[in-house]
DNA sequence: CTTAGCCGGGG
DNA sequence: GTGTACGGCTAAG
């Protein structure tokens, strides 16, 4: 039979592992089960295998279960050697029988003792999530049992996708869940449905909406739908750390139960110290929140920001105190609330049409579940690669480090890539070239690999160091690497052949998913929680590209005579002035002289530029395209004046090229500050209270607001946004913050908005203008810029 | 300068 | 569940 992993998973049956495969049939859903895979654990010998084979079986008899002690050839960081590969009962038995053999004395090391049970299934038995698998075996009640277990072929079917929101009654700020109930849930899904199941009946009649009897009746609807529509994914924002911990809890406090899983199963929250995550079995919880958060660099992860910058749609946010009122006071405000949890579901929906795609290549490569891929890091993602690639290689996976390897790993420091130091100010007609994929080629080029890395020899020696690597045999690593850039090579040249749109955009997040991952691997060899982490291979790396940069930046001013503005890493920025087919000689010429697959590209022109310091510059390219890097008011805590203000400075420097009016900007709205000439918005700053006031060691302003909202007799309660101006006085500023809605425009503190909030924002770009002092005092008689401003 | 503590998203 | 985040920023030391 032949069925499309969505989902897998193991319980325990008569003491027996059984390993649980959700699929999607060509016809209808079923589960497989597995009850022939059994866990295992590696034991390296460190003399003489007999004695030791001896001493575990022996380890194991009574409780710890050893089913198997087998002797392999297999290998560690490219050698040969033998190991003892130890075959258990149950995976609960391997951590016990781990610390038996760590005191065995003749075991050097246990390895592949942390492996989670069903991704090793999915290692073993050589299967991936969101393939189509073909399975052999009888039918037992509802089940398939296993004979057999293989990879088939198939097209990628349309998944039933659910976006879901739920809305909660908050009258103390964050909802309590033990009180406070859910009295929405929003639904939009791929397949067409729209629906808020409530339980308080709007005067209107609204199509989407199903009114129920109560908060109790609305959670059984919600899993009547589930099982009815019986969808493949859900999806939802913030979801693993609010909605579905808070459902789990308010069915604790209603005594009711949610069979969401496609076996009968509830909601797991898991990983209670760490984030939480919630799993639904049989299909994939997807929370876009991280997701996005990984994806796009944005100023806030509001789902109204990330749905104004991702998707261009402008959606009110209802404010935490709002939400309450309108339930209560119901009529328009309680319609109004109805539509924009409709809003909130839909938009979800479409933030999962644009990122789920990424998310199922992801899991096609890594072939780890969609649930967990689409919360690991990059780094994560490398290491399951490599380790299916080790395991095909009859490579041994090597630990993870443990607490003091681990600390030692973060203390270890290298030097990294070579930035150039900017020419100040602006410049006009910039070409910018950089490295095509630069830290992945040099890996490949110079066969970077914990196993070949040697020390003290000549050949393929990294610049300024004492290390080297051997070409001898092609290292686990860079051979990965290879063969996912050949990958993507090939998927880039059928995207310029195809001619089919969708087939096209396939293909396009097939070679990104591609991308993501092989950039991933230098900072995988550095990253100190890495399994296949080598300080000296990330360190070689950075040294190699750090001389190819400097090699063209030397070949552009000696023998092409342009000069270098600035670079960084794998870029470098050169005046170009209207001479463009220079650029391209220039090119050309470099590419003849780079080894390897290494290769410099061209990137594009820009009209206008401004270099403040290393990494914080602007530019504007033909069409008046600004990119800013480095100088973003990233932070939700500054004022919106001092944000304003940095942007129209930028737009008069890059569009008008205008210094004097960048000045005079920053001169009217310091004018503006004193006098007093602005909205309470632009120098309201906000802070959420997480936690209760008397909770917090560092007291910070709006915790200081918060307390002061406390004594005016109003109730504050984790969770509250607090919106706070920082006002005159002569104590701490953390002292002088006040709430917002006790203050008047004359109670602010100008010269704080000004020295805290404007300068910072503006006073690196214009003095990169090569603005002298002097020039900014003409006519007016200061001694400094500030005291000019 | 380094270190310790806090924050995010959700309602 | 054969597992335990993370990167950025601020105030304090």
């Amino acid at each position: 039979m032949k069925g499309f992993l969505l989902d897998i998973d193991y319980e325990t049956r008569d003491g027996r592992a059984v390993v649980k495969l959700f699929l999607k049939g060509e016809e209808a859903n079923f589960i497989a089960v597995d009850d022939s895979f059994l866990p295992y654990l590696y034991a390296l010998p460190s003399g003489e295998v007999e004695g030791l084979v001896e001493r575990i079986r022996e380890a194991g008899n009574g409780e710890s279960r050893v089913k198997d002690v087998l002797l392999e050839d297999k290998k560690f960081f490219g050698r040969d050697l033998k190991a003892l590969k130890v075959v258990l009962e149950h995976p609960q038995d391997v951590p016990r029988l781990r610390e038996i053999i760590k005191n065995i004395e003749g075991a050097d090391m246990v390895l592949e003792h942390d492996i989670l049970f069903v991704r090793r299934y999915l290692i073993d038995r050589d299967i991936a999530p969101l393939s189509w698998i073909e399975v052999e075996g009888e039918k037992s009640n509802a089940e398939l049992r296993i004979r057999k277990i293989s990879l088939a072929e198939g097209k990628f079917p349309e998944l039933k996708v659910l976006a879901f929101d739920t809305e909660v009654y908050n009258p103390k700020g964050a909802p309590r869940e033990k009180v406070d109930p859910i009295i929405m849930i929003s639904l939009a899904s791929n397949t067409g449905l729209r629906k808020v199941l409530t339980w308080k009946k709007p005067d209107r009649n609204i199509d989407f909406v199903e009114v129920l009897e109560n908060e109790k009746a609305i959670l059984k609807r919600f899993e009547e739908i589930m099982r009815q529509e019986d969808f493949d994914i859900l999806v939802g924002y913030n979801t693993d750390n609010f909605d579905f911990p808070y459902l789990v809890e308010r069915l604790k406090k209603l005594e009711l139960v949610l069979a969401l899983g496609r076996d009968g199963s509830e909601v797991q929250i898991k990983g209670r110290r760490a984030l939480p995550e919630a799993r639904i079995k049989g299909r994939a919880h997807i929370d876009l929140y991280p997701i996005i958060r990984r994806a796009v660099k944005l100023s806030s992860y509001v789902l109204e920001n990330v749905v104004k910058e991702v998707l261009g749609i402008k959606k009110e946010k209802i404010p935490g105190d709002k939400l309450w009122r309108d339930w209560d006071e119901g009529g328009e405000n309680l319609e109004k609330l109805i539509k924009y949890s409709m809003e909130d579901a839909e938009v979800t929906l479409r933030l999962a049409e644009k990122f789920l795609p990424l998310q199922y290549e992801l899991t096609r490569i890594v072939k780890q579940p969609l649930h967990d891929v689409s919360r690991m890091t990059a780094g994560q993602l490398v290491e399951w690669l490599l380790m299916r690639e080790a395991s095909k290689g009859s490579e041994l996976i090597p630990n993870h480090p443990a607490g003091e390897e681990f600390i030692r790993r973060t203390e270890e420091t290298y030097i990294g890539g070579y930035v150039r130091e900017p020419k100040k100010g602006i410049s006009e007609d910039i070409a910018v070239f950089d490295f095509r994929s630069l830290y992945p080629s040099v890996i490949v080029t110079h066969n970077i690999d914990p196993s070949t890395f040697m020390r003290g020899r000549n050949e393929n020696r990294v610049p300024g160091l004492d290390y080297c690597f051997s070409k001898e045999k092609k290292g686990f690593i860079p051979a990965i690497l290879e063969n996912l850039i050949d990958h993507r090579m090939k998927m880039k040249q059928r995207i310029r052949q195809s001619k089919d749109e969708l087939e096209k955009r396939m293909l396009e997040v097939q070679q990104y998913a591609l991308k993501i991952l092989a950039n991933s691997f230098y900072g995988y060899m550095g990253y100190p929680r890495a399994r296949w982490y080598k300080k000296e291979c990330a360190e070689s790396v950075a040294a190699f590209a750090r001389m190819y940069i400097q090699k063209v930046m030397k070949i552009a001013e000696e023998e092409f005579k342009l000069e270098v503005v600035y670079g960084d890493t794998d870029s470098l920025f050169v005046l170009i002035g209207k001479e463009k087919e220079k650029a391209l000689q220039f090119l050309e010429h470099v590419n003849k002289t780079l080894p390897g697959i290494i290769e410099l590209e061209h990137e594009g022109f820009y009209k206008r530029g401004i270099f403040v310091t290393k990494k914080r510059y602007a530019l504007i390219d033909e069409w008046d395209k600004i990119t800013v890097k480095g100088l973003e008011f990233v932070r939700r805590d500054w004022a919106p004046i001092a944000k304003r203000t940095q942007q129209e400075v930028l737009s008069a420097l890059l569009k008008d090229a205008s210094p004097e009016k960048a000045a005079s900007i920053v001169r009217k709205t310091i004018e503006d500050i004193r006098s007093r000439n602005v909205s309470m918005e632009d120098i309201t700053i906000y802070t959420q209270l997480t936690k209760g006031i008397s909770a917090y060691k560092n007291i910070e302003p709006h915790v200081i607001a918060a307390q002061k909202l406390v004594k005016r007799g109003r109730e504050v309660a984790p969770g509250m946004i607090i919106s706070y101006v920082i006002t005159k006085g002569t104590k701490m500023i953390s002292q002088r913050a006040e709430p917002v809605e006790f203050v008047s425009l004359q109670d602010y503190d100008p010269e704080y908005y000004i020295e805290n909030q404007i300068m910072p924002a503006v006073l690196r770009i214009i003095e990169a203008m090569g603005y002298s002092k002097d020039y900014l005092k003409e006519g007016i008689e200061q001694e400094s810029i500030k005291k000019w401003f």
